[in-house]
DNA sequence: TTCATATTTCAATAATCCTCGAAAAATTGA
DNA sequence: TCAATTTTTCGAGGATTATTGAAATATGAA
């Protein structure tokens, strides 16, 4: 993730109704989510569902897919994950030290790693 | 952070000078850096830099304090880590196993940690 | 084929954001 | 006080982005 795409990807998360796509495509994992489903739980019409997902997807933060008559889309962890090392790289590319308190984040993806340190 | 919160940061972050000036700052440390350092840094002119450092003020991702004619801003890297944490619980309160090789992120902030799981 | 479902595309409008330059504030030194 | 330095504020413009509804596309079922 270079200085571009990283621009791009918080430049669509910069908006509402596409930051609650983002969470509610990361929540609902590998399946996905159909546009139309989408739209009934952003409360947006299907065209304007359909503008903010192809923003998302440009942005690489997701993917579709064609399941019969609908368009299932999903969150891509890489990308978003490839993001959060980008905003860390920048912190500690400074002071170390400073930013060490965000490593604290990791609690929630890596208990095993915090077992360990007990 | 909540999504109020994030979604200003974000927006904070969508603008390539905005984000050059966090990088700056961020690198820079706790010394920070005088506006007109900034906008020499990033060539755009004295009224501009001070727009998006106003943005970037406004949103907590830096802070500004004044020291004789200069204005001094700093990174707030308390607000940095929060965005960070926000994307991070984001991507793990649906399925930890997928994003758990974001967690080897913080092998840049958190040396310690990773000689205590040698 | 015809119809219903699901989604996208398009054009127009509305809203927001960025840039620029001139003027105004705040501070310090002569 | 006057002048120089540093930064901000303001208004006008141009550019980008968001919303809307109507029409088009793609798929599957009758």
């Amino acid at each position: 993730m270079n200085q571009r795409q990283a621009l791009t990807a918080f430049a669509a998360l910069s908006q509402e109704t596409r930051l609650q796509i983002i969470r509610l495509l990361v929540v609902a994992g590998p399946e996905g989510l159909a546009a139309g489903a989408l739209a009934e739980k952003v409360e947006v019409s299907p065209s304007n569902i359909s503008f903010h997902l192809k923003e998302l997807e440009h942005s690489g933060l997701i993917d579709a897919q064609r399941q019969s008559r609908s368009i299932i889309y999903t969150a891509n962890y890489e990308s978003l994950g490839g993001l959060i090392r980008f905003l860390m790289e920048d912190c500690c590319s400074g002071h170390p030290e400073i930013c060490a308190p965000a490593a604290a984040v990791t609690t929630c993806c890596a208990p095993k790693m915090e077992e360990k340190l007990q």
